[in-house]
Formats: C-alpha cells, structure tokens, sequence
DNA sequence: AAAATTACCGACCACTTAGTCGGTAAAATT
DNA sequence: AATTTTACCGACTAAGTGGTCGGTAATTTT
C-alpha cells in the first residue's frame, strides 16, 4: 500500500499527461517521447511502468477517462428528481464547462471513440462501454422518471436515450470549431423544447 | 483538355485509393506509401502530381469529399416541397446507405473533422466551409418553408439547423459501433417527433 | 529526325517511431 | 552490513515516415 506511493504518483503524472497530449493531438500523432519529455522523464521509466503504448492508454481510460465520464455525465444525473429537468441541467452545465475551456478539442469519449474506430478493437471497446454505461443509465432514468408521473407513458426510452447521446456528441464536435457560445445557447433552445415534448402533461 | 486525360485519370485513381485508406485508418495513421502499394505506383509518381501529404489530402476534399456531402446531403433537399419531410427522407436515406455499408466507419466530414481539429488548420478550414454550405442551405430550406406555410413562424432556423447536424452527427458515430439497424430507427423515431414539433399545425 | 515534355521509377536521406536492454543509485529488506 | 528490489537513465535497434532526386521510356512537339 504504502510502498507503492512512488510508483503511483509517477503513473499517475504520466497518465495526466499522456491524457492531455493525446486529447491535445490525438493517440496516433502523439508519441511517447512527447509525453516523456513534457514531464522530464526517460524512455525507461515509461517502460518500467507500462507494457505498451496501448497499455498505457488503457490505463488512462480507466484511471481518467472513465472518472471524467462519470463526474459530468453520469453522476449529476442520479437522484429521485425529474429527469428531464436534471438531464437538461446536466448537459447544460457539461456545455457551458467546454464552451469556456479555451482548451477544447471537444468530448474526449468522441474524439477518440472516432479514432480508434476500426483501427484498435481492444480500446474501442473499452470506450464503448464507458458510452454504454450512459446510455443505461439515461434509459432507467427516465423509466423512473415515468413512474413518478414526470415523463408520458408513450416515450421510448432507448430511442431517447441514444438521440440525446447522439446530439450531444455532434454538438461538442461542432462546438470546437469556435461560436461555441451560440451553438450552446441554440442547441440547448431545441433540447428544451425536444424534452419538453417527452415531459407528462399535467391534467388539467 | 485531351492530353490532361492521363495525369486527371492517375491523380483520380490515387485520390480514391487515398480517401478510402484515410477513411479506414486515419489520416495520420496512413502513410503515402500504404497508398502508393494499394495502387502499385512509386513516390516519383506520387510526388510528380502532388506538392505533399497535405495538399493530396486537400486535393481529395475538392474532388472527392465536397461531392460526397453533396450529393448525399446538399442536394436531395433542395426544392419547393415540405422541407421537414424532405429533411427526414435525406436524414433516412444516408443512414439507411451507411446501414448497409459493411465498410462503415462512420461521417466522413465528422471523422475528418475531429482527426484535424486544433493539428491541421488548413484542412481544418475546408472540412467546416463544407459543413457550413451543409448548414446554410438547411436554414433558407427552413426559412423558405415558413413563407410556405410547412414549418411554424416561430422556429429558430438556426438553431434547429445545428441541432439536426449535431444530431445527425452523433448517431453516425454511434452507428458504427454495431447495432446500426436498431440505432437507425430509434434515432428516426425521435427525429420524426422533433421535427413534427416544428410544423405549422393547421388550423382546425 | 531531333528536341522537349510527360509520367513514372526506386534508391536514398534525414528524421521519427515504439520498444529493448544493460546499467545504476537509492531505498527497503534481510 | 549484505542483498535485493525499486525506479529510473539513455544509448540503441528495426521499422517506418515524408520528401528528394537522378534517371528513363514513351509520347508530343518542333
């Protein structure tokens, strides 16, 4: 436990790097000397940690990516409140926290779920079942969310579940390519009227 | 004119072999002579027609690209009919095309876009004039379907544009990680009731 | 027929890449 | 104090990388 606080730390600073870089410049175009020399490290001590490139970005997915993913994603969404309020709030919130990263490259799941698909299977898959866990947790949201009279009936919650996924990736694709405030402010227009038309309407 | 025949038939043939291995593996993760075997052609040949790397790849958005979107999604929606079926019927027809494309790596426009962000920003430029052509023409469609009494007066053009790039975007993405059929329908589901929230109702 | 141009070949160059390996100083264990 | 383990160094390798360049056969132009 204790022992293993240098290497941990070293792992982990290396991670946060290769993170940034990779994000940064894509897998591909980034080596590992790249990473290496942002943090005045040695071939050595990458290889003294990890297997591979590969392995290294395994870790990093499941040391940060998947934490990231669950911070702003996933978490902010659990709760007994009415999810359509909480998922707009959500995404709203994920938004605005991109639109004012002069630094965005856009949804890190995104950039390299479009990467490596096709061209490593093993981290596709890694990837893909970060989304999956979304997605899920999106459907029993608004399942709940029908139980307790917030949601109508009719609203099939697969097909809602993937067409939120689906417009929130392409909006952070777009919003990198700067007017990233209008495209927020546009998109978020249409995604409250969208979920508003899912929402149970009140008898009067 | 005539004697241009062969180097327009050569330039062709290596800008089709190009996109489809770019396409496939990424841009920087592609190099000229993977292109080059694929086509049993040497560097003198690749380097007599083309400056570099970069302008080969510029070369295939103009050519090869450009008409892709075009006739994919530019084009099928221009005329005088209801614009939010025709946008349906387009939406529908690609994803129905990249359904049943086994060597489906997802949008184009959306993988080149995100390989180059914040690396190339030349090509960077070209890919968003492409997009932007794509969104313009979706708001005078929209636009034009107000005058016509197809869409409601009160529709933000803009916004609804971005939101059904984003979209479309999105679930080209998460199409290519299998389940393409599935995906396919429950995105046209929601698309169909979105867009349907921006018709001009009729008056009883 | 001679000269020039076109379209291509492939060896070569400087450089980068992921990954290997023998070494080593410091710390932990015995 | 002796031994072993930890964490790292950096030279090295083999396989690419984008790009250059001298050459050449075939075609066109003169």
């Amino acid at each position: 436990m204790d022992k293993n606080l240098k290497r941990m730390a070293t792992m982990h600073r290396m991670q946060v790097a290769g993170l940034e870089l990779f994000y940064e410049q894509g897998y591909y175009n980034t080596s590992i000397d790249d990473i290496l020399k942002s943090l005045e490290l040695s071939k050595g001590a990458f290889y003294y940690h990890f297997q591979s490139k590969e392995d290294f970005f395994i870790s990093i997915i499941q040391n940060l990516i998947v934490q990231k993913v669950y911070g702003t994603l996933i978490e902010p969404i659990e709760g007994k409140e009415n999810p359509l309020v909480v998922i707009e709030k959500c995404l709203d919130d994920s938004l605005q926290k991109a639109e004012h990263n002069q630094m965005d490259y856009g949804f890190v799941l995104n950039n390299f779920l479009t990467e490596f698909n096709g061209r490593n299977e093993t981290i596709s898959r890694y990837l893909r079942d970060i989304l999956k866990v979304w997605e899920v947790n999106i459907i029993s949201l608004l399942q709940k969310g029908k139980s307790d009279g917030f949601v109508a009936r009719h609203v099939h919650s697969d097909a809602v579940a993937s067409f939120l996924i689906s417009s929130y990736m392409g909006i952070r694709t777009l919003m990198v390519e700067g007017n990233a405030r209008m495209l927020r402010y546009n998109y978020m227009s249409q995604l409250k009227s969208y979920l508003n038309s899912l929402a149970q309407k009140e008898l009067a």
